[in-house]
DNA sequence: CATGTAACAATAATAGTTTTCATATAAAAT
DNA sequence: ATTTTATATGAAAACTATTATTGTTACATG
């Protein structure tokens, strides 16, 4: 249930929130931009204003219930948070994004930041191409 | 000396471009936004817009002058190409960005496109975390 | 069931970037 | 060298994605 995790978040039980959570849930699509967001709330007729889908994706962000991505498309993409990390494969051509996670890469990341005298925070590793439908 | 590289990108030889890109040769950082660039030039006493600097920019990426970055700072940021690829460590305190090139990640990368299906156009990694200085 | 806190929708504001438009300039043609 | 033609320019306006403000409403807690 929803209201559950917004709760351990300590964040208000309010409709849009739990609205905008189910979405991210429900969706068969991972990746989604604030605008998706608000307008599929519409079409499902709610009335919520696009500067709370970005106030709630931003306090979910915060609550580390989703992640926030920066991919080409110059809108920003959310993702509902499930633990494991990994890295995304974007199709240029049809804007599908597709996950994985490669420890090899991971390791490899680690001694580099330890060469360069860096302590890692995060890191961003985003691959562009056509996926086999649009090749 | 500049004009050549313009001319051979079938750019017309201005002084907008030529201060641009003698600029970005001439700097010991190899990372700079737009407003960087505009505000250097400023300085030295030429007389652009900060259009003009996008619109190059812009340009020069289109022929493969440069590259645009998309870091999380929110502002794109331009380096010059100098033929080999490499990816960033940023830090995300002072705004240092080191390069490195890692071929076993590259390799790494190439097997997993392959292994879902996809064609690689281009790809994107960064690393986040505090330098050694800043550590 | 009152009341202070927090969340809301709508709107205005902001940051970064791009477009428009009238003028200026570089390269081509004379 | 001068004219022509096309393209580039600076200034200002427009645009896109996002964030802040404001007045109002709803909700938890006493």
């Amino acid at each position: 249930m929803e209201s559950n995790d917004l709760k351990k978040a300590g964040l208000k039980v309010t409709l849009p929130r739990v609205k905008i959570l189910e979405l991210l849930e429900n969706s068969d699509t991972r990746h989604h931009t604030a605008e998706d967001i608000y307008k599929a709330l519409l079409e499902s007729g709610e009335e919520v204003g696009l500067a709370t889908v970005y106030r709630v994706l931003t306090q979910f962000e915060a609550a580390a219930l989703v992640t926030r991505h920066h991919f080409e498309s110059g809108q920003a993409v959310f993702e509902l948070n499930h633990g494991s990390h990994h890295d995304h494969l974007v199709c240029v051509k049809c804007g599908r994004v597709d996950e994985f996670y490669d420890e090899t890469i991971e390791q490899q990341q680690k001694k580099i930041a330890k060469d360069k005298g860096y302590l890692i925070t995060d890191h961003n590793l985003i691959l562009y191409g056509t996926c086999s439908t649009c090749s």
